[in-house]
DNA sequence: GACATATCGTTTAGTGCTAAACTATATAGT
DNA sequence: ACTATATAGTTTAGCACTAAACGATATGTC
């Protein structure tokens, strides 16, 4: 049952794949968005929107799959415009809390907004069932990668 | 037939699962890598191994969906390491040629050996047909993007 | 209480990417 | 031939990422 040739070849090819999808896209998102937001910036606003904000910036960079380091320097990006406010936690003299701003939800919705014309573009080409066909299977090898990472 | 917001949704969930994929599938190769061999400078080798060497930087460059400027970087890396040489084109004074050298098709094998481990590990938990059936819908994507960039 | 360990956030060094400015060379139009 | 435009490669500035070292604070153990 050991991996043939051939198979090894697909699955080299899917991470191929995967690899200049998220560039592309990444590409284009950004270059839709106002204001110089980048996809990291719009991540963490689009999650503190969703899940809801307070939490310190350690655990946002878990939910984010990127290292305390790399957050840190995201919410410098997204404090210094405003969109975003960092305090020192209360109980916790280690932690902060990262709340976001009515300019924050402002700019998330602006965002959104910027990327929907790519997004109807893509749905005039491909159907809904056709992309939801995969997500699942995508989400499997991204939840196998994230258990083998730890 | 415009967009609803479920089929918006589902696609930002696409490119979600591709975005982290990309960046976990990098960080576990790369971790893999022999002698700080990067996913770039990997792909780079690759590419000349399998379509053969002699090709100008911006040709590869654009094989590979980067910048000129960043294809610079990655084959000044490749240069230092001995694993291409660069000469100049011998009728464009403009243009440059790369060529493959013995130690890089032996570092190239290398990390193919050293990734293997990984994606026989995978095809334990997936099976070739389910990752084979997403990779049509993958590269369906990426050349609607890619078309999309020009 | 004191010491060892763990966690939070920051910082630094190194890599990759884009976009844009710049140099040098080629090619086309007049 | 001369000029205008296009192309190849480099460089710089800016953002993102990792890994590792560091300082500060918590927590657990003795």
């Amino acid at each position: 049952m050991s991996a043939n040739p051939k198979d090894m070849e697909a699955l080299f090819g899917f991470f191929n794949e995967i690899g200049i999808i998220a560039q592309l896209s990444g590409n284009a998102f950004e270059k839709a968005m106002p204001d110089g937001m980048t996809l990291a910036q719009f991540s963490v606003l689009n999650h503190l929107c969703r899940l809801g904000d307070g939490w310190p910036p350690q655990r946002i960079a878990r939910a984010m799959q990127v290292t305390k380091g790399a957050m840190t320097g995201t919410l410098k990006h997204l404090e210094g415009k405003g969109l975003v406010v960092i305090t020192p936690d209360a109980t916790d003299g280690r932690a902060k809390r990262v709340n976001i701003t009515d300019e924050g939800r402002a700019m998330r919705d602006a965002c959104i907004g910027a990327m929907a014309p790519m997004l109807q573009a893509l749905l005039q080409d491909f159907t809904p069932a056709e992309i939801g066909a995969v997500v699942p299977v995508l989400a499997a090898v991204r939840a196998w990668l994230d258990q083998r990472r730890s």
